[in-house]
DNA sequence: ATCCTTGCAAAGCATTTGCAGTCAC
DNA sequence: GTGACTGCAAATGCTTTGCAAGGAT
């Protein structure tokens, strides 16, 4: 089927993407940083630096945190992936880098992607006040309770 | 003047305020609490939990480090006060407890309030393909270059 | 062969906690 | 007087760092 094929040329994409960012700063291809892009890539749950760990770990059975962290630090500087932070004071890290926003719940701290943008006219009136002020960028973040977590709706919420 | 006059009013009802909102979660009123609820409602300068610290120690010279967290804690569990995390992981503290958006420059890391908030409309539709999801709150930050910061700009950057 | 990376363990830093004395009520 | 609050210091948890061995180019 076109299945294996197509997951067989994203991996090997994703590889060559690394290859190349890591090249064009001077870095090296390792089999560590790999997993721990690979896994990025292929999850939306933007997970903690623990979280990475555990699950690189089936993949790459002796690294170590401090691999994984240096690993995470060297994507968010190639450009690879984006490091976010919340209220908890936890950081979490995104594959994608691409500009979009976040829904977070409430209940089960779930972190979801959404895919529209804030509007640039929107931006725009929210930045009028901000005299002088040369906006690059925005963050948004949606908050509040996901279907299972809903403490209104009527099923019990755990 | 008038002035005089109304700083006094203003600072009997900040206390009132503590009072009254310390009273109702059954808490006692400190002269702790209210030297951090003073200076969080002074400024707008969204300080870390240290720079409370190292101000607050001017006007209750003994005061601990730790009691500046719990008082911080203590104020945003009686929504007194709201708690801000930073992309480089730090904690700081908003005095403002009403729906605002900030905006962030990337040269001092000077936070501002934005006056305006983002359009209902433009979270419902931001909103909409989050599907089945509960959203109570919309965080948004701006970031940028004020004035004094901005490299593209023609005076000397600092 | 060079020097970037890894894994380990120790260090760092912000924040939290335990506890005895103190204070608000 | 009672129970909450403070200050101190120790503890915690996440993240970073130093270093010798190993690996990519």
């Amino acid at each position: 089927m076109e299945g294996r094929k197509q997951m067989h040329e994203e991996t090997t994409d994703v590889e060559a993407v690394l290859r190349e960012a890591l090249g064009a700063s001077g870095q090296r291809f390792t089999e560590q940083r790999a997993a721990v892009f690979r896994f990025l890539r292929s999850t939306e749950s933007h997970p903690t630096a623990d979280e990475v760990f555990l699950r690189v770990r089936t993949d790459v059975p002796g690294i170590s945190l401090a691999t994984v962290y240096k690993s995470l630090e060297t994507l968010v500087g190639c450009g690879l992936a984006a490091k976010l932070t919340y209220v908890d004071g936890s950081a979490r890290y995104d594959g994608r880098t691409d500009d979009h926003h976040h829904v977070r719940c409430l209940g089960c701290s779930r972190v979801m992607d959404l895919p529209h943008r804030v509007d640039d006219g929107e931006v725009a009136r929210l930045q009028a006040s901000a005299d002088g002020f040369r906006v690059t960028g925005v963050r948004l973040e949606l908050t509040g309770y996901c279907p299972s977590c809903d403490p209104e709706a009527a099923g019990a919420p755990a």
